[in-house]
Parts: structure tokens; C-alpha cells; sequence
DNA sequence: CGCAAAACATTGCGGCAGCATTACGGGAAT
DNA sequence: ATTCCCGTAATGCTGCCGCAATGTTTTGCG
């Protein structure tokens, strides 16, 4: 899952940041709208978290500005103005939740969770995928009903696998649902990845196989 | 828009053809399981509407059918059956929305475009050239939900190819959907990867053929 | 109708880009 | 203090793909 954080106070972006990052969500961050807008366009965010008070404006003008722009992605604006009629105001505008601070991170979770859980939105909520159960949301994957320990990137690796199970996934793709844009990565250290969680389904008996298309991307098939 | 209506009432039927000609909608008809698959291989439906009690069989079981093809296209089920249970049947079976009998047709079409506006519909564009189905965005051949595996640079000839199926594509756009300014191209690499993706899809039995137009380019052509 | 040239088709070959694997070490987490 | 994640880099290997040689079809022209 990854997710862009537009908020302009540093200390409070960067905790979340870790924070989200432990539970496996990668999160791209920036303190302007106008960067935000960008950054829209060239990733496909499974969730926008927007304030209200930003260095060049009112964070609720976004929210017209990506729906003109038939972005639908779901949007939780964070923000200490958090009285009904601001709230009505929000919602209003097009934003899909409104979390008022200070907020658990757990509360976070579950509203992000609760929003791409809507009809209008198609993540599915359990992939079965050979002998694997997987929950994209709570980014568990569980095995006859035992769950399988995956450290975080091979985990991020095969959800995203999954997510598109049976149909190739494009390098840059995988790329994107693994790192951000601060980490640069000057390695093969997502064949590194794929390499070790091949070994790791083989020796759980997952019953699923990664198989390489040159040149484009992998792919995930059940056996 | 362009709809497949699987349905055995045959007044219902013409009823609703009518009504959504009005909107502008093409409605394509059938009342027999058997030809709907036929159907949905020939065409890009935008969304599939499903009775359940037909002539040769109960309408639901056409879902895992569709699916298992790697069809993706929206269901919507039309039935009498309108119990909450049966609902939790149809939709959990795969299909995209579920509407009692009767019902009215601007209903209708409000959970037609609803279901339409999911971002995997929109994002996902198919394009269906004689067995296969072919994703442009995310490089992705299938044929009979397996997927293809074709190298990188027949994979970009099939696409460009396919994108203007039926129509010549010039040699010049092939070679610019192939090599980037870096490259240059200086024997008859093109021809090259023509010939092996020609035998590739023969062996593939993919239905289609590639022809040559004489001093001009190609062209993808169903059979 | 016949011949030649041009355009296209096919196929073997070799270089090398891309992938798989694994060991190593720094660093974070418990 | 120990464990384990994870980025890096070295190594070996697979098979893609550019090239060129050869064969086939089509077009142009007298």
C-alpha cells in the first residue's frame, strides 16, 4: 500500500512516516500542494493524506483539483480544526474521511483501511493464491490458517504479486509498492528480494512459483 | 457504450434494448449461456447484464466461467430472486452489483455507470483480438486466462499491433513503439521479430494473423 | 509474358543484457 | 548481546536480439 502524506509540520510527517513504514505502507510525503498534484500523476496512491494548513494554502482546494482532474483517489484530511461544521465542509468538498488531531496511528489505519474497503473502491479484501490466504489491507499472508512471517519487503513484493495474480507486473511497478522516492535504490536489490521470497515459498509449500519475463516484469502463478 | 444482455424473457429483453438505445447505448442480445462466452471473446463489452433462470442453465454459473477466461468486464445480475441471501450468493460468486425484477431502467443505468466507475474499470482497458487479451498498460497477453510469455520486444510489436488491430500500423510507428532514439536500427530487426512473433502465435493457436502491407507496414488481423 | 529488382520472410549464430543466486556486513529491532 | 533484515556486489547462466545470409513473393518494365 502506498500512500502520499501532505502535511507541512516536518516532525509529525516523518513520524508517520516510520511509523506507517513498520506496518508496511510506503509513504511518499510533501509539504506543498503543488508538488502533491505532481506526484498524483505519476503514482497511483491508494489513499491521499491531506492538512488542512499548508505553507501555499487551504489543503481542502486540492481535493477539486484532483476530482477535475478524474483522479478518484480516496482522501483523509488530517487537521486540528476539527469542529462539526468544519468536518460537514470537508466531506462536502469530496474528501472521503476527516481524522482530527492528535490522532492514533491505529485509528489512522483503520479509516484508510475502512475507506479502500468501499464498494466504489475495488481492492479486494482476501486473495487466495495457491495455498496462500492474504489480506492486501492488514498485509498478512496465512497458510491453512497459519500465518506466514514475511520480512516487510518481501511481503510488499508478494502482495503486489498477488494483487494482479496469473498477469505480469511491470518492474517500475514493483519498484513503486516496494520503495519511495527518498530511497534510492542503485542495486539489484529487488531480484535480491524476489530471490529470497522464492526460497521462502518454496520452503513454506506455498503451491505458488515467480516466474521472470524478461525484460518486463514477474509474475505469479499458481501451481 | 456497448452491453451484452443475457436474458430468456424475450419482451423484457427488446424492452430494455429500446430504452437504452435512447441513451445511446448499444445492447448486444442473447438467451443462451453458450453464446454469451462466444460473445464475450468477440467483443469489449463495457458491462455484462445477467439473468439467472435461463433456458440451458442457472445465469450465475456463467461468472467463474467469464472469470476463469481472465474477463474482467463488470456483471451486473438481473433476477427475481431478490432475497438478501441470494444477493450475498450472486455477489460473492463475482458479480459486480446485483437488481431485483422490476426495476427501473434510470436505475439501471445509474448501477451501470456506478459500476463502470470503479478505478480497476477505468484504469484497466483490454483489448480482445481473436483467444487472446491483451492489457497495453501492463504489457500482459493472455490467452484462456494463461498468460502468454513473449519477449520484451515481440511483446511491444503485439501491442502496437493490437492497439490498431484490423487497421495497418506503418512500419515507422512499430519501429518507434520498439526502439527508443538510442537505438539504432540498422538491419532488419523489425522483420526479424515479426517472423518469431508469427510463429509464436501460431503455436500459441492465438487466432490471429499478422499481415504485411507492401511498402507500408502491418496489420493485426482476426481470424 | 519474362526478367530483374525490390520488398519481405525465415533462420542460424554470437555477443551481451538481464536475471538468479549467494555471501558479506552494517544496522535496526527486540 | 543477538538476531535478522536488507542493500551491495560478485559470479554464473540463460536466452533475447541484432546481424547477416539465404530463400520467397511481389512489383515494375519492356
Amino acid at each position: 500500500m502506498r500512500l502520499l502524506l501532505i502535511e507541512d509540520e516536518r516532525e509529525l510527517a516523518t513520524a508517520l512516516s516510520v511509523a506507517l513504514s513498520k506496518l508496511g505502507i510506503v509513504t511518499d510525503h510533501t509539504m506543498h500542494l503543488a508538488d502533491a498534484f505532481e506526484l498524483t500523476r505519476q503514482n497511483a496512491y491508494d489513499a491521499i493524506l491531506l492538512d488542512r494548513r499548508l505553507p501555499d494554502g487551504e489543503g481542502l482546494t486540492f481535493i477539486p483539483t484532483l476530482r477535475r482532474a478524474g483522479n478518484d483517489t480516496p482522501i483523509i484530511v488530517l487537521t486540528a480544526r476539527n469542529e462539526p461544521l468544519e468536518r460537514v465542509e470537508g466531506l462536502d468538498i469530496g474528501a472521503d474521511d476527516y481524522l482530527g488531531k492528535p490522532f492514533l496511528v491505529e485509528e489512522l489505519m483503520a479509516r484508510v483501511r475502512a475507506v479502500l474497503r468501499r464498494p466504489s473502491n475495488l481492492t479486494e479484501q482476501r486473495i487466495v493464491a495457491g495455498r496462500m490466504v492474504i489480506d492486501p489491507l492488514h498485509l498478512n499472508v496465512a497458510i491453512d490458517a497459519a500465518p506466514l512471517d514475511l520480512p516487510r519487503r518481501e511481503l510488499l513484493v508478494l502482495v503486489a504479486l498477488a494483487k494482479r495474480k496469473g498477469k505480469t507486473v511491470l518492474r517500475s511497478t514493483l519498484e513503486t509498492a516496494v520503495y519511495n522516492y527518498e530511497d534510492e535504490i542503485q542495486s539489484n536489490a529487488l531480484d535480491a528480494h524476489i530471490s529470497r521470497l522464492r526460497k521462502r515459498l518454496l520452503d513454506a509449500a506455498a503451491g505458488v512459483a515467480i516466474h521472470n519475463i524478461r525484460g518486463v516484469g514477474y509474475l505469479l502463478k499458481e501451481e
